[in-house]
Order: structure tokens, then C-alpha cells, then sequence
DNA sequence: CAGGATTCTCTAACT
DNA sequence: GAGAATCCTG
């Protein structure tokens, strides 16, 4: 057990407790991964059976990370932990104990999208206006209920709650939720919500279940534990209660969740509920310079509510925090191009090394652009994610009815998709039919010759379900692969991409192909989607299952050389060597919907603090003066936070600075615009490049490169004292140079800055 | 009932 | 500026 002589104190403290419940408080960068890797592989290699060790995270790219780096140090194993998000894994487990609750062990599990769809019937049929009840405000109001365990019936009874949809207009809020709840058990689905819940309903109204799992689970290891909200913590609290082996990890100061019903409260709850806890902290940052590390502390003591403690770190002095100004949103991306280029050719780094965050999804396009015109490979995370693509979702509801025709939601995206002639007449005929004769539409349908129903339409109603039927008695004889393939071309769904020659048809059209690949891998290889206790499972309704939880990002290989683009809630638990948080506006960052409350504008700042703690070496910051917001132009001003930052850290980039507080100037008193003002600068900056400013970059004194020659001794900048080997003419000349301490390194003429020494 | 044109709405983060 | 909802016409 080597491994364990990398670890300073407190690390190996948590990885190496085993007397009891545990919290560790990691701030960012103090090897909370390894820490958590490290204790479960301590674990197996101390007898613990990994069978019995419980380990769950909050994304699935977390879980798979920490499962491959465990299996590197225990081998095959690790295969074998109980380990994933809190969704997956209850999916599992519900998937083997749902009869017990009245669902069908193939239930289907809904996405937000499926859950608002289905409000919004529910809001229709219910005559209620749709402006007053948004699908999406409703859903986030049942989603917040279900998070802190308040059932239908409990809501119906919860004055405060009640009174407070009342105050909003809402008083009917109550009912849809009910009425929600019971089309969902209908439908024999479950929300992302309803996994929480119904195994917290398992393990309440069956002892004995609670008891298995109580045994089963010998170990239990919680990662970002500040995001969890009153289900999950109420899940763990009853798992951990037999045994009292409960080690959580976590840092106040990175929850971002709060929106999703996460609560910082459960650090509090955590220690009172366990009081014989063990506290590790871990302050110690392996991550960052001492400038980005110092930046952050000073930005998070904005914030009321945290738990004491201060990040420190040992590493190299690095370069100040960058931070600029651009004119819009587009000069923004340009810029930050622009910088991205300059900086790997200065510094011999790979396009891998680049990290763009932002914080939200729609900043991306600029970027995009402005990456894509200077020839930078780029790969955006998250986003409109693989499986909610139209044409994936009409092949997988095809697959979900196929599995479980009760699903109401599938069924009217794909009765009349390809067009066969079936209209809002029939469907709304059918609907009603269904809940005279409390039943399922599918269920009509399959008797639609005892209704009175035109003649074509009972015949295409007729083909519709002999179809769906043909798909079903595959499922015991073919696998899901044969059976998806065989859909997609019996539904003409191939057909009707194929036959769409634009641009968008042809990509529709592959990525069917790549979902068929995807359902191909799944069920041939041999690859870990499921505990083998569960049975390893590889039929068609496991697949589903397996994906519906999945963001569509996992598996696509990793190992191309290209700038990162993501959210910030994105790069949570993410490092990279230069990182770029741009889009520091009012409004924008912090959100215009934070600024209401102190609570959702301290999560704002610890979304910042995040954000700034994602990079090693170097990091920038911008803010553009106007952007485009739903496609028109908006003036935005320069984010509050900036002004949290210590200033003495922070380096301004593109103009000769004053001291005075311009710095994050609101508005120019020239009266001229700030473009304008831009321009003039740039100007400026151009015919005395090496201005005043004595913190700024140019300080450096370089010499015009456009002369120089093989065999001249130069002084780099940053990689110190070389000679001149070699000078490839060209649009951009490239100058191979060979250094005393770095070796040889080719650097770009236009970029260089180099000092001639003879 | 289909298909096209037009209008409307929504834009916070993730499982 | 995109995608969904709605309206309109054949």
C-alpha cells in the first residue's frame, strides 16, 4: 500500500479512519479525489468486500473517473463497488424492488422535458391558463416538494406551502401536483425527483429492505456533499444508520446546487446527527498558483455563511490574474482566441491545456465562432445534450413504448410521427376514451375496432399498434440492438431522415446510426453498466434505463487535442492549466434572477469562486460591454465581483491603466462610445507599446524580432537565455531556438518576445 | 389532416 | 435567434 506515502497528514487521516462517520471538508485542488479513491481502495485492500462498500457521486463523469483511477490501484474490483450518481444507482436498485411500490420493474424514467410535457396536459385538461401555470415554474415547484419529502398528500396539508402559491397566484398548485403524481405511477414512469423519493419510500415502509441494504452497504462514501438536498441526505442518514460507517466529502464553499434543492444545511444536520463525527479539513492547495488561491479567498469572504477555514498552497509564485474589456460578446470570443493562440505559441502549450467557462450555455456560440476562424479545435460540454435531440428522442420513445406501452408521454410523440394520417381529433378522442374507461390510451387502441372511428383511421390506428406489437415480441427473442435497428426502419423513421438532404437532415441521420452503435455496444461488449448483483442486465428495457440518466457526454473519447468549452456548474471538479472565465457582467454573472435574495447571490459568488479555482497556472477574466440577448442588443456593465477580487492580484489587460478605480469603469464621461474609446486605446497601445504601466505585460523590454539571425544569443521572457538555431521564413516566421534552461523550443516570430543580446 | 407561414416565448445551472 | 405553438390555407 504505497500509495499512501503520497499523502500529506490530513489526507491520509481521511483515507485511513475507519472508527466512524467522518467529515471532510476539501477545499478546491486539496486532493479530495485522490482522498476518496484512495479510502476505498484502503478499504478493499483491508478486507472490505467491495460488494459492500457504497460510493456515490454527483455526476456520472465523477463516478466513472473515480472508478477508473480505483481500478488502477485495485485492479478488476473495482468493478464490483456499489458506485455512481445517487440517480443510477437508486435506478438500480428500484428497478429490482419497484413492484414492491406498484411500479413495473421496466419503468420508465422521465427527463425535465417528459415531466414538463406531461404537466402541461395535466394544466390543460384541467382548463387552467398556461400563462399563470408555466409548465416550467410548476415542475420546479412539485421538483422543490419532492426534494424535501413532502409528498402530494403532505402538500395538500402544508399551510406554508400552500399559502405561498396562494400568494403567487398559484392556488391550484396543490392539485396538478397530485394529479402529476399519479399520471407519472400511471404511466409507470419516474422522474429524476421520484428515484430519491421512492427509495426513500423503500427503505420507510419496508423494514426488511431497509434492513437488507442497511447490511449490504458496509461503507458509505458521499462525494460533494454540500450539493446533496433533504432526500438524499435523508436516504443516507437511514443507510448509514446501522452502522455508522458514513464518510462525506465536501466544501461549503463550492455548493451550487442550492436551486436544485441542495442545502449547506446538511453539514449541520450531518453533525448533529452523527455527533461522534471525525473533521478532516483539507486547506492545502496542489492546484492553483498562490495568486489564483489568495484571489479566491478574498472573493468567497464575501459571503455570510461558510465554514472557517483558509486555503493556503506552497506552489511557484505565477503570473498576475488577467483581466479584460471587450466592446461586445463577439470581440469577447475573439479576444479570448486571440489570447489562446498567443499564449501556445509563447508557451509551448496544447490546445488541452485551454479551459473556457462560462455561465451560461448560450455564451458558447461567440466563442465558438471566433475559436473556429482562427482554426482552434474546440468541444463543448453539455449543452443540448446527445439524447435530447428530437430525432434520438423519437427512435428512444419508439423503444420506451415498445418496453412500456402504458407510457403515455412516448406514445403521442410518435403516433403520428413519421405522418400517418393521425390528427389532434383522434388523439384528443383517444384521450378521452382512455379516462372514461380509466385505462391507458395504448389499451384503446388495442380494441380501437369496438370505437366508432373513421374507417381509414381505425385502419392506420390498427397498423400503428400491430407495429408497436411486432417490436414487443422481439423483445424476448432478439436483443436490443436487432430490435432498435429493425425500428428505426419499420417506423420509416431512417426513411424520413435519409430523404432530408440538408445539412441538419444528414446529421440527424448519423446520429441515429451512432444510437443504434451506442445500443450495439451495449448489448455485445462487455463493459461495466451494472452491478452484476442486479444481474447484468442487457435487454433492451436496461438500456433505456441505463441512458435515460445519462447526459450524453461520458462516452465520447476524450482524446483529441481541443480547447474545453463549458458551464461552469460543468467544470466542477475539473483542473486546467489556463482557464478563461469570461461573460463578468451584471446581470449575467451574477444572474439577473440572484439578485433578489442574499442566498442565491452567495451562490453566485461560490459559482465564481469555482470557477476561479478550475485553473493551475494562469487565469483570465472578461467582461464585454454589450451582448446579444434573445437575439437583440443589450448594454451590460461590468460584474460586482470583479470588484471583490484583490486588486493587487489582478493585471488589466489592453489599456494603460490609472490607478484610480477606471479600472471597472461603469460609464465613460467622454461621451464617446466604448467602442470608441476601445479604438482610441488600441491606438495608444500601438505607438507606445510599452506604456507606463509597470505591472503590465510589455514591462518586458523586447527588440524588434523582424532582423534577427541564426547564431544571435536572445533573452526569452519566460524560458530565459538561448541561441538561434534556426529561422523558418514564412507568413509567420518561426524561430527555432535553444535554450540554456528550457531546450529547444520554436517559437513565432510575430508572438515573441525576445530581447537580442548581440 | 398536412404543411407552411407567422407569431410567440424563452433563454440558469444538472440528474 | 431558435424552437414551439398557433394560425391559415389547400
Amino acid at each position: 500500500m504505497n500509495f499512501l506515502q503520497e499523502l500529506n497528514a490530513p489526507q491520509l487521516d481521511a483515507v485511513c479512519y475507519t472508527k466512524g462517520p467522518m467529515l471532510i471538508i476539501a477545499g478546491p485542488g486539496s486532493g479530495k479525489t485522490r482522498v476518496l479513491t484512495y479510502r476505498i481502495a484502503y478499504l478493499i485492500e483491508n478486507g472490505i468486500d467491495p460488494f459492500q462498500i457504497l460510493a456515490l457521486t454527483f455526476t456520472n463523469k465523477a463516478s466513472a473517473e473515480m472508478r477508473a483511477r480505483i481500478e488502477k490501484i485495485v485492479g478488476a474490483e473495482a468493478r464490483n463497488l456499489f458506485m455512481g450518481t445517487f440517480h443510477s444507482v437508486f435506478a438500480r436498485i428500484l428497478r429490482k424492488e419497484a413492484g414492491k411500490l406498484g411500479y413495473p420493474s421496466n419503468f420508465t424514467i422521465y427527463d425535465t422535458n417528459d415531466s414538463k410535457s406531461v404537466l402541461k396536459a395535466i394544466i390543460k385538461a384541467q382548463g387552467l391558463d398556461e400563462k399563470i401555470y408555466k409548465p416550467s415554474q410548476v415542475f420546479y415547484r412539485i421538483s422543490q416538494a419532492k426534494n424535501a419529502l413532502i409528498s402530494p398528500q403532505a402538500y395538500a396539508e402544508n399551510i406554508e406551502m400552500l399559502e405561498e402559491d396562494a400568494a403567487a397566484g398559484k392556488p391550484k398548485i396543490a392539485k396538478l401536483y397530485a394529479l402529476y403524481a399519479l399520471k407519472c405511477k400511471q404511466n409507470g414512469a419516474m422522474d429524476f425527483d421520484d428515484l430519491l423519493v421512492n427509495f426513500h419510500l423503500l427503505l420507510v415502509k419496508f423494514p426488511e429492505s431497509l434492513y437488507y441494504y442497511q447490511n449490504k452497504f458496509q461503507h458509505i462514501l458521499i462525494d460533494e456533499f454540500q450539493d446533496t438536498n433533504t432526500a438524499q441526505y435523508a436516504i443516507i442518514k437511514k443507510l448509514a444508520d446501522a452502522n455508522q460507517q458514513l464518510s462525506v466529502v465536501g466544501d461549503d464553499a463550492q455548493s451550487i446546487y442550492a436551486f436544485r434543492g441542495a442545502t449547506i444545511t446538511n453539514i449541520l444536520n450531518f453533525q448533529r446527527d452523527f455527533p461522534d463525527y471525525h473533521l478532516v479539513k483539507l486547506e492545502q492547495n496542489y492546484r492553483s498558483t498562490p495568486q489564483i488561491v489568495k484571489a479566491a479567498n478574498h472573493l468567497i469572504k464575501h459571503n455570510k455563511a461558510q465554514i472557517a477555514k483558509e486555503i493556503w498552497t506552497s506552489n511557484q509564485l505565477g503570473e498576475a490574474i488577467k483581466v479584460f474589456k471587450t466592446a461586445s460578446d463577439n470581440e469577447e470570443g475573439k479576444k479570448v482566441a486571440d489570447l489562446i493562440f498567443e499564449l501556445k505559441m509563447r508557451e509551448n502549450l496544447s490546445n488541452n491545456d485551454f479551459a473556457i467557462l462560462y455561465r451560461t450555455n448560450a455564451q458558447s456560440r461567440a466563442m465558438e465562432e471566433a475559436l473556429r476562424r482562427m482554426n482552434i479545435p474546440y468541444r463543448i460540454y453539455g449543452g443540448l445534450s446527445f439524447y435530447q435531440r428530437k430525432e434520438i428522442k423519437d427512435l428512444l420513445a419508439y423503444l420506451k413504448l415498445t418496453v412500456n406501452p402504458k407510457e403515455e408521454e412516448s406514445l403521442r410523440r410518435v403516433i403520428n410521427y413519421p405522418k400517418r394520417g393521425i390528427g389532434d381529433t383522434t388523439i384528443d378522442k383517444l384521450t378521452v376514451l382512455a379516462s372514461e374507461n380509466n385505462c391507458s390510451i395504448w389499451e384503446i387502441l388495442e380494441k380501437i375496432e369496438e370505437h366508432s372511428f373513421p374507417t381509414r383511421t381505425t385502419q392506420v390506428l390498427r397498423e400503428f399498434v400491430t407495429m408497436i406489437q411486432s417490436f414487443q415480441t422481439m423483445l424476448t427473442s432478439k436483443n436490443a440492438y436487432d430490435l432498435a435497428a429493425y425500428a428505426a426502419k419499420s417506423t420509416h423513421l431512417l426513411q424520413e431522415l435519409y430523404n432530408d438532404k440538408t445539412v441538419e437532415g444528414v446529421s440527424r441521420y448519423e446520429n441515429i446510426q451512432e444510437l443504434l452503435n451506442g445500443i450495439k455496444e451495449f448489448s455485445t461488449e462487455d463493459v461495466v453498466y451494472d452491478f452484476e448483483e442486479l444481474g447484468n442486465d442487457r435487454s433492451l428495457g436496461a438500456y433505456l434505463q441505463n441512458i435515460s440518466l445519462l447526459t450524453g457526454d461520458e462516452k465520447q473519447n476524450d482524446n483529441e487535442e481541443s480547447v474545453k468549452m463549458m458551464t461552469i456548474h460543468a467544470a466542477k471538479g475539473l483542473e486546467f492549466p489556463v482557464v478563461f472565465s469570461v461573460g463578468l457582467e451584471e446581470n449575467l454573472f451574477p444572474s439577473a434572477m440572484s439578485l433578489y435574495t442574499r442566498e442565491d447571490l452567495e451562490e453566485e459568488r461560490r459559482l465564481f469562486y469555482v470557477a476561479i479555482t478550475r485553473a493551475e497556472k494562469h487565469l483570465y477574466i472578461s467582461y464585454a460591454n454589450t451582448r446579444y440577448k434573445f437575439g437583440n442588443l443589450q448594454f451590460s456593465e461590468p460584474s460586482r465581483f470583479l470588484k471583490e477580487l484583490p486588486e493587487t492580484e489582478l493585471q488589466f489587460l489592453g489599456a494603460p491603466v490609472k490607478k484610480e478605480n477606471n479600472l471597472f469603469e461603469r460609464k465613460s464621461e467622454s461621451g464617446l462610445s466604448s467602442s470608441a474609446i476601445q479604438q482610441q486605446r488600441k491606438a495608444l497601445l500601438i505607438r507606445r507599446p510599452n506604456a507606463s504601466n509597470t505591472n503590465y505585460d510589455e514591462a518586458f523590454e523586447a527588440d524588434d524580432p523582424s532582423n534577427l539571425k541564426v547564431g544571435q544569443s536572445v533573452l526569452h521572457q519566460r524560458f530565459g537565455k538561448g541561441v538561434v538555431t534556426h529561422i523558418a521564413e514564412g507568413v509567420n516566421s518561426i524561430a527555432s531556438i535553444q535554450f540554456e534552461q528550457e531546450g529547444e523550443k520554436k517559437i513565432m516570430l510575430k508572438f515573441a518576445k525576445l530581447k537580442i543580446l548581440d
